[in-house]
DNA sequence: CAAGTAATAT
DNA sequence: GATATTACTT
């Protein structure tokens, strides 16, 4: 009776153990992110190896999930974990990839952690900025929206050095974390009133010459990882950046704060990204004839690859939001500096090259520009 | 006025 | 060099 017992236990073991190793294996990816994590899953599983070995004391509930018994070996190591925000990281990053891709990650496991990495540390990167806004007054918020700012109560742990693309640290100044809020501030129905720009102005624009200049720069906004994702959503809904206009997203990212031409100057930026990441793949060497393709408001080589489709049928469902790089599950289609050096100068030729079929809401008098028409 | 794009500032 | 703002064009 008792053996059987046992036996049944170090079944279930075995089981867990697999189970944790296939976890490890995923979090390894992310080991950036989550170190803790992985040493967790890792001591979990020696825990039970060293169980299994022998010394079968006690503990023999068998517990479907893991909550129980792992509180049980390793209680004092999840104490130790959970006061920390991680878990906020982790949710951050589960939703990401539930957002934007969800059958990427399929791949990612067995990577040569290249792409990973780099990704990582974008995201990384993300995750450090916390505040929506850089904006030093407290912002009033609107608590009635949806689920998403609630989970993070992140802060600084992740400090990294920043040599991602998007590491900026100049006008994001006091980062008063720990009490700090990054609000969103989300205009309330957005009655209208809002809309206060809060110029803030550097008060004396002190030192350095300027001064009396009323051309005043405006204050440098910061895109922070939040405010970010709120745009990508937008985005989205709208039906991808090719045919989202800015006053659009504006409104509908109901940011307080936000102006028109933030949100231009930032859609131009990501369109800029969008197109092109031409991962400089040796076969594909005329890249310069490749012919794209608009399916609903993304960019898709012509290639007729079977993932194309895939990329294709999955984003219609969504909602369209295609960078074409399916192998990258952050917010940004790709990393930047990589068609640089070949088609910086070639990407305006190219750019007339490519097929600009069907975009969906379009006047097709925005299109038809092609600045060299004007020649009149 | 709004969208796109280019130039410029940080 | 990357990102944000402003200027200019359509």
């Amino acid at each position: 009776m008792i053996k059987c017992l046992i036996n049944m236990k170090r079944e279930k073991c075995c089981e867990y153990i697999e189970a944790l190793e296939e976890e490890r294996r995923k979090i390894n990816v992310f080991q950036r992110e989550l170190p803790l994590c992985l040493e967790l899953v890792t001591q979990a599983i020696e825990a039970y190896k060293k169980e299994i070995s022998g010394t079968t004391t006690d503990t023999l509930y068998g517990q479907p999930e893991c909550s129980e018994q792992t509180t049980g070996e390793c209680g004092p190591v999840l104490d130790l974990f959970l006061p920390i925000k991680q878990s906020s990281t982790s949710t951050d990053e589960e939703e990401e990839e539930e957002e934007v891709n969800e059958d990427d990650d399929v791949e990612h496991e067995s990577h040569d952690t290249d792409i990973d990495f780099d990704d990582n540390n974008m995201k990384s990167e993300w995750l450090k900025s916390v505040q929506l806004w850089n904006q030093p007054e407290a912002v009033p918020v609107n608590k009635s929206e949806r689920s998403q700012q609630e989970t993070q109560t992140v802060a600084e742990p992740i400090k990294e050095n920043n040599n991602g693309t998007w590491s900026h640290q100049p006008p994001c100044y006091e980062t008063s974390n720990e009490k700090n809020d990054y609000v969103i501030s989300l205009a309330t129905t957005s009655g209208g009133s809002g809309r206060k720009k809060t110029e803030a102005e550097r008060g004396g624009s002190g030192g350095s010459g300027g001064s009396s200049g009323r051309g005043q720069r405006k204050q440098r906004r910061c895109w922070s990882h939040e405010l970010h994702r709120r745009f990508l959503k937008t985005l989205k809904q709208l039906g991808g950046p090719h045919v989202a206009t800015p006053k659009q997203i504006r409104e509908l990212m109901k940011v307080d704060g936000l102006t028109n031409d933030e949100v231009k100057s930032h859609l131009q930026k990501y369109r800029l990204h969008t197109r092109q990441p031409s991962q400089t793949i040796p076969n594909n060497r005329d890249s310069q004839t490749q012919h794209f393709v608009v399916v609903g408001g993304i960019w898709v080589p012509q290639a007729s690859h079977p993932k194309a489709n895939a990329v294709a049928s999955r984003e219609t469902t969504t909602g369209i939001y295609g960078p074409m790089v399916s192998q990258l599950p952050s917010e940004w289609p790709s990393h930047s500096n990589f068609g640089r050096e070949v088609s910086e100068k070639r990407s305006r030729c190219s750019n007339k090259g490519i097929v600009r079929c069907s975009s969906p809401a379009m006047s097709s008098s925005t299109r038809t520009k092609t600045k060299d028409a004007k020649m009149s």
